[in-house]
DNA sequence: GTTATTAAGTTACTTTTGGTAAGTCAAAGG
DNA sequence: CCTTTGACTTACCAAAAGTAACTTAATAAC
């Protein structure tokens, strides 16, 4: 007898996994975390407060979600430049999903936290 | 004037960061997804239902899920190897939050598909 | 009684992804 | 002129992930 489990990445065009693996890389969900909280955001400022991302990489990142069309990216011809960043509809659509992820890591964090230390004990 | 914009990283200790971090990793959240789906599963019967993560990279991410204690992990004394893997209590606490995101995901991927070949037209 | 098979991994090596620091652009201020 | 400013690029380097071969020990096949 042969067990019939659920997949989700036989056909590239799974869409889960078609998506998911787009939140798998280092930063996209902690950017829309970010504009879903803040709402209108300068790129530095989106910078200063994840803190610890590379120019490069919030670049890459910021293209990625425009491309998807989860953030909105709004350029002011001015000098200095002056970009703007916001959660389309259908990025904040995606926000309560984030944010729950975000308080049951809030939630467990202490109890994550003793589990790793005893297994690297 | 100064914004006060919600930060999540500047701490290294923020906790919300501490899991969302895990998580940013390639493999993590399918592995919960498809263990939270089938239940009790084997190595190989993982590797084969997710079709495209390596040998290695799944040792990894089971026992990086294992430390913080959202995996649990069985070995049997047989030869040849068998070793079961199945959610913990505090991992199937955190499934209704994933499958959240992946049926977001499953309803949403047209939009997102038709957005990225505007982008990129 | 060698040889193949099997499950769950390792290991060595290569490729891809992400980080670092410096450079770019054009106008305004000194 | 020289500096500053904001939102990037670019060249170079480090870290994460992919690939393919190897390991282990008992049973099965030859």
């Amino acid at each position: 007898m042969e067990k019939n489990f659920k997949k989700f990445s036989t056909s590239p065009q799974c869409p889960i996994r078609n998506v998911l693996d787009r939140f798998g890389d280092k930063w996209s969900i902690l950017v829309i975390l970010v504009l879903g909280e803040n709402g209108t955001m300068r790129f530095n400022e989106i910078n200063k407060t994840i803190g610890d991302v590379s120019q490069k990489m919030l670049t890459v990142t910021l293209r990625t979600l425009e491309a998807d069309g989860l953030v909105a990216r709004q350029v002011f011809p001015e000098i200095p430049p002056r970009v703007e960043y916001q959660l389309t509809h259908l990025g904040m659509s995606l926000m309560p999903h984030i944010t729950s992820l975000a308080s049951w890591a809030d939630q467990n964090i202490h109890q994550i936290k003793t589990s790793r230390e005893k297994f690297n004990a």
